[in-house]
DNA sequence: GCCATTTGCACAAACGATTGTGCAATCCGT
DNA sequence: ACGGATTGCACAATCGTTTGTGCAAATGGC
């Protein structure tokens, strides 16, 4: 320990200055005009103040007040393009507003979920942003006992504003796309489209069912239940069902709708298994965005998510101070293959 | 706004229970045994606190035992794999050591960089961890003067413990790598290694761009200036680059180590408007990962940085106390390509 | 039954800021 | 030169904890 100089508080700058704390405090946080402080006494003060490197104390300013100037979000995890870009635009938003932005990620844990919301509010969080939370309702409670504004992004919940992806939008699209480029030369049973990957009963991957389901039938007539793959997220169940399909119908489907880029990995996992030739009669298309996926030796439509509007327009409805319940969807971007395609190719930009 | 009710306090809870504040205090902190409060006082007062839902307003205990029970990280940004891999084992050690962990980004802004710390040090963060900072000098005299413990990551820098990537063996080995599979066939100026991407004088371009140098020279004789292209990290540029380095060379060099995947990207742009057999005669790496780039229609070797080995190991120096200047190097992973390969391809795990 | 411990708790002073209020000194008009 | 308004600031309470200290009452030994 060399030196054992704690910072500087305003009873020093006080004591320094010959003024009192008070006179100190409000000439440093600016209010020095209305306390009628003089212009003389104000310029010394902040002479003093910054020649010894003064900055308040946010917790004890944060105690007196009865805010932190500190604003939550919580997210199931860092390490995902469409998280840590949420991440960044929470970040910018927050900071536009003059706040500090608290992110934690809880793993898909709903014990950890309120654990880590009980924590931030602790912190006296002055709202609080939830991102595609497990257990919403739970957290609902939590927040609204502390009486601390919250909202809803990615995965509605009840008693708050929610914004979400318009994931029906989305997988209308993008199912319509795969439609449209599916090969009529391949016929029998490998003529569907199929859908893989994701939890049946998660929100979002329900709307992107549905919206296959409804889209396919209207182009095609049914859409079979054998149709529908909903595997999971485990890039090696994915790749195991998807070898399984394969050998079922003796070859790729025509068409081919994977639900998440984990789904996505492991589908590769087993394309890779496979001759070059065996992707010129299928359509395929993944509902998230990675730009790598998007430069494979066959073309792969993309779904990206629009996390800076997510974000954006949360901070938006939280301007507003309204928290009452509403639901506002964001639409997602469709983003064309990168790959040499058909003959022509995309110029990178 | 519905309720009006605040949080509740210790004087709350002693109200009710009938004891005093101090004596709640104790109990809901743990230390009432030492305190010499009886079982039946803490029980009763537990009960009451858990029934209104009571949790310690974090501020005010901050304030007080002057330590605020965060730890702040500050990184360039978060949508990057590696940076939000970092963020993730951030989360992780944080939480297992009791602390709130507050993550910043600040965009390679060295205004913000200073801007960001000054604010963490302001909210009594207990430690802060300085990832991959572009003006380390200046982080480390504004920590120091505000007596707050630090340490680099990533990148070093001065006064304090620097956990940092071998950089210079991963390139060492992904150089070797290339060497050892460029095409004995391709003859000529295209028979040269070529280094692309990245800032010459940036920490970790220099050293891997010295690694590169050292290896092919062992291997290869002279290595000229001409075989090094730090061109930055934006991918346009790279692309530009890289096409004109084909015009010169007439294809496609025997060796390319691609330095970044920002870098990459901008290479396959120019890929994707080559023939397929272009990469016949070429060997690639690109130094940082990416599951996806693992898959393209052509090998390529990638060097996975160890981002969870970085703070872990920076965490434990933070366990020693003891934060005085040291480098310490971990070693990054070499990731062989899992697209079908010359004949062989790699079991999907 | 008396004194020394021990037990069980309450009191009050911090921590570093903000903010309502009060009160001298100066200023101004007449 | 006198009264009222204005200026410029200091005082003190407060936010919700933690923690050193003090002091009755209960306990125990003899």
């Amino acid at each position: 320990m060399p030196n054992k100089k704690q910072k500087p508080t305003i009873y020093d700058i006080a004591r320094a200055s010959g003024a009192s704390p008070s006179t100190v405090s409000s000439v440093l946080n600016g209010t020095w005009k209305s306390r009628r402080i003089s212009e003389d006494t104000a310029k010394r003060i902040q002479q003093i103040a910054a020649s010894r490197g003064y900055s308040a104390n946010l917790q004890a300013r944060g105690l007196r007040k009865a805010k932190s100037g500190l604003v939550g979000m919580i997210l199931p995890v860092h390490d995902n393009r469409f998280f840590s870009s949420i991440s960044q635009s929470f970040e910018a938003n927050a900071r536009e507003r003059g706040l500090c932005p608290v992110i934690a990620s809880t793993l898909r844990d709903p014990q950890e979920e309120i654990r880590t919301v009980e924590t931030l509010i602790s912190y006296a969080v002055e709202a609080l942003f939830i991102v595609g939370a497990t257990d919403p309702e739970a957290l609902s409670r939590v927040c609204r006992a502390a009486n601390v504004p919250f909202l809803f992004v990615d995965l509605p919940g009840p008693d708050a504003p929610s914004v979400v992806s318009d994931n029906y939008h989305g997988a209308q699209v993008l199912t319509q796309t795969i439609l449209s480029e599916m090969p009529a030369s391949v016929t029998g049973k490998r003529a569907r489209p199929y859908f893989i990957g994701g939890t049946a009963d998660d929100y979002a991957t329900s709307r992107r069912i549905e919206a296959f389901r409804r889209t396919a039938t209207d182009t095609l007539g049914q859409v079979h239940d054998e149709q529908i793959i909903a595997c999971g997220y485990a890039p090696g169940r994915a790749a195991r069902e998807i070898r399984d399909l394969c050998d079922r119908l003796g070859g790729l489907p025509a068409g081919l709708f994977v639900n998440s880029l984990t789904a996505f990995e492991g589908v590769l996992g087993h394309f890779v298994t496979l001759p070059g030739d065996a992707f010129d009669e299928t359509a395929i298309g993944c509902y998230d965005y990675d730009p790598f996926g998007a430069f494979l030796q066959f073309p792969v439509h993309m779904v990206r998510q629009n996390s800076d509007a997510l974000i954006t327009t949360a901070f938006e409805q939280f301007d507003t101070g309204d928290f009452s319940p509403r639901m506002i969807e964001i639409k997602p971007d469709l983003i064309a293959p990168r790959t040499i395609y058909r003959g022509r190719f995309v110029e990178f930009g």
